[in-house]
RNA sequence: CGGAGCGUAGCGCAGCCUGGUAGCGCACCUGCUUCGGGAGCAGGGGGUCGGAGGUUCGAAUCCUCUCGCUCCGACCA
């Protein structure tokens, strides 16, 4: 993480040495609702119609500036950039290699491939001061395949897969659902460029399996589904689904799918046959969304393995070929020195809207409950009587022993009773919360709570942090933060 | 874009039909009491009634236009 240079490079003054001496990145800092900003409401905003929406808002995460576009408060940004965190920690991890486009392209790119005008409405148009047309980028796949015939000739430069996490804008005709459907949007989009199709086919592959890797690690289940291509074009494409009732798109599968999890298995990226064997095993059973369902082949599953239901789409790989590179000119000079156009494929991740994604699938009455690898702060800190001096001072030591171990606290040390400081902390959703109070501390015990189960269990402030410490190490030993 | 609806204090709403000093709850500020699941009492501050035009002695209220937002449908990370 950047650190913030202090005037005199830490060189000259003794002053600047807590500004530098922060080792850890900015999230290891002492967060104290007091003074943090985090405007809860107590009551549903009434625009709100689902859930997630409802509880974004209410936990002051985001405020809408206008029909579908959003303004990320700090507890909603920081669970985006644990989310991003995530999606970059899985492409690098399968060799990805991040790039930031900018927002506005272009209109020429687009005329390039065809789509300026293919694309319609829902792409924004804009024009600069020299009446240049413009647009604000609603995907990237022009813009990533002018990189690329920049600077890339030989197949000896193949594979590669360029990625970027960057705001798209798509003028839905009808925003809804807060983050869900919005019209600016975070998204992950990866392009991968190879030789031939086999290569880009291992590409499409192993994308699939960075996405499950990348969904579980959210605490989500996503479930690819064979789908339609839609404006992107191409030959095959897999939409992920994570299942919810509030979702847009209406899905059937094999309950036999819900048992498949990732886990935390080893797989070597560079061979195809081990991804394609995770593939197999994930997209072999019936799976898809009603575009392209087929109730006679649905029907052969036996029936009490057919479902039903709804979905949100998280993510979509695509495998097109040489849709972009052929009229783009993105070519390469192959090993018999013929010059080919590239086989290329893209990948997205709908970063804002898995926010939303998790949200559907991760609530209940009271509030949000985030799993632990998304949560915007690993613990939650509840002094039951602030400004008494062995609650105030427990509190204090707790939370550096838990920061100390690499743990975000968010400290609740304002002046408010117990059931506002619990009410707030069960909104949010941080899925451990520690209160601390004046009966307890007198036995030396504090209490654990679950989020999710509700279960609360007394013991020593110690042991609940080594409790916590032990809880998040499968967390952190699947982040390269080690 | 077709259909439905809503804009009144930061949030949730009443008032509009039947025109006459802009209200309630939460939140906020002060004080006292309280203190393990969104406390009580007392006091206080805050509103161009989305905007423009019109009707009228007088408009949050009636009329016209306009902007914004939400919901249902057809499209999509």
């Amino acid at each position: 993480m950047a650190r913030r240079p202090s005037p005199c490079n830490g060189r000259c003054c003794p002053r600047h040495v807590p500004l530098t001496r922060a080792k850890q990145s900015p999230e290891g800092q002492p967060m104290r609702v007091s003074r943090y900003f985090l405007p809860v409401l107590r009551e549903n905003p009434a625009e709100a119609q689902i859930v997630s929406h409802r509880l974004m808002l209410r936990a002051g995460m985001i405020k809408q500036q206008s029909a579908g576009i959003y303004s990320w408060l700090p507890l909603g940004l920081r669970v985006l950039r644990r989310i991003e965190e995530i999606v970059h920690e899985e492409q690098q991890r399968a060799g990805h290699i991040p790039v930031l486009m900018p927002t506005i392209q272009s209109a020429d790119l687009w005329r390039e491939s065809g789509r300026y005008d293919d694309y319609g409405e829902e792409m924004l148009r804009i024009t600069d001061r020299h009446k240049r047309d413009m647009l604000f980028g609603p995907t990237n796949e022009e813009m990533i395949t002018d990189i690329f015939r920049a600077h890339v000739n030989s197949y000896k430069d193949l594979p590669l897969t360029l990625y970027q996490i960057q705001w798209k804008f798509r003028d839905e005709i009808r925003p809804r659902f807060g983050v869900m459907r919005g019209r600016e949007f975070l998204m992950k989009d990866g392009y991968n460029f190879d030789l031939t199709k086999d290569d880009a086919l291992h590409a499409y592959n192993r994308h699939l399996v960075t996405y499950l890797r990348t969904y579980e690690r959210m605490g989500l289940q996503a479930i690819p589904m064979r789908a339609d291509s839609g404006p992107i074009g191409g030959e095959d494409t897999h939409e992920f689904l994570v299942l919810a009732d509030t979702g847009e798109s209406e899905v059937f599968y094999d309950s036999e799918l819900t048992q498949l999890t990732f886990g935390d298995r080893e797989i070597d990226y560079d061979d195809p046959a081990a991804c394609r064997a995770v593939l197999e095993e994930f997209t072999s059973r019936y799976a898809r969304t009603d575009e392209t369902h087929d109730p006679d082949e649905f029907a052969r599953i036996p029936e009490a393995r057919r479902r039903q239901a709804r979905g949100i789409e998280v993510g979509q790989i695509f495998y097109f070929g040489t849709k972009y590179s052929e009229p783009m000119g993105a070519t390469v000079v192959g090993p018999d020195g013929q010059r080919v156009p590239v086989h290329m494929g893209s990948h997205g991740i709908g970063v804002s809207r898995l926010l939303g994604a998790i949200i559907e699938a991760s609530h209940d009455e009271r509030g949000i409950i985030w799993p632990e690898g998304v949560t915007p702060f690993h613990v939650g800190l509840v002094n039951l009587k602030q400004g008494d001096s062995s609650t105030d001072s427990a509190c204090d030591a707790i939370e550096r022993e838990l920061q100390a171990r690499g743990m975000t606290v968010l400290y609740d040390d304002r002046d408010e009773r117990a059931g506002a400081k619990f009410a707030t902390m069960d909104l949010i959703g941080l899925p451990w919360r520690i209160t601390v109070g004046p009966r307890g501390l007198a036995a030396n015990k504090i209490e654990l709570t679950s989020r999710r189960s509700g279960q609360t269990v007394e013991m020593a402030p110690q042991e609940a942090i080594a409790h916590l410490a032990e809880l998040y190490e499968p967390v952190f030993a699947r982040s390269f933060r080690g």
